[in-house]
DNA sequence: TCAATTAGTCAAAAAAAGATGACTACTAAA
DNA sequence: TTTAGTAGTCATCTTTTTTTGACTAATTGA
């Protein structure tokens, strides 16, 4: 990553969500808040670092949001920010196409 | 590339159009056909064998249809294939997005 | 005939991305 | 107090991607 994509959204889309691991991290976000570990233990064949990376720059790219849940055995979530959402439409009908 | 995307016409997408210079060329073929030397001044940082393999690969995925011109200064050219044109909407989306 | 343009290929080097294993720090349960 | 689970980081290695520069081969114009 690190590169500005010339005001092109597509590109920026392109560019954002390519990674080993980005496109199912973000499909998986679709269908709510996720988890490091549990996406660790979901994605088959991944690892942290790389999870970690991922996230991390999906979160500096403005499609997750990072919260610290408080409550009893305090852990971490991503959930999809707007920008995020504002993408589903994009997937559904990316799903229809082919 | 080379891998299979397990059936998710988004991560396909994702994967088929992530390199560094196929969210360019694919974007301007959206206006035409397309050359290879043209393309080479257009896209400026660019270089012949990124291109060349970029240009292989959207052919080999389907994507570009490559085209030899029989006239006058004999020359090649590249166009969208009908799989090509069936993702102008979704670009169009992409743009009214952000 | 010499120079330029077309559209590339090839081998090698450099840069970027991804994977591995060890380690940290906190909490909670046995 | 040892073990397990949370969520990572760090340094290093490996693999993949991208770039560089030299070269090919055909055609065209001066």
């Amino acid at each position: 990553m690190e590169e500005i994509t010339n005001g092109c959204p597509a590109e920026w889309l392109l560019k954002t969500l390519s990674g080993k691991w980005k496109p199912q991290i973000f499909r998986i976000a679709l269908s709510g808040p996720i988890r490091f570990n549990t996406l660790l233990r979901q994605i088959e064949g991944s690892n942290k670092q790389s999870l970690a990376v991922a996230l991390r720059e999906l979160e500096e790219q403005g499609l997750l949001i990072k919260t610290t849940i408080n409550l009893k055995p305090l852990h971490i979530e991503y959930h999809l920010s707007e920008r995020g959402q504002s993408l589903i439409p994009v997937f559904q009908q990316l799903e229809q196409l082919s």
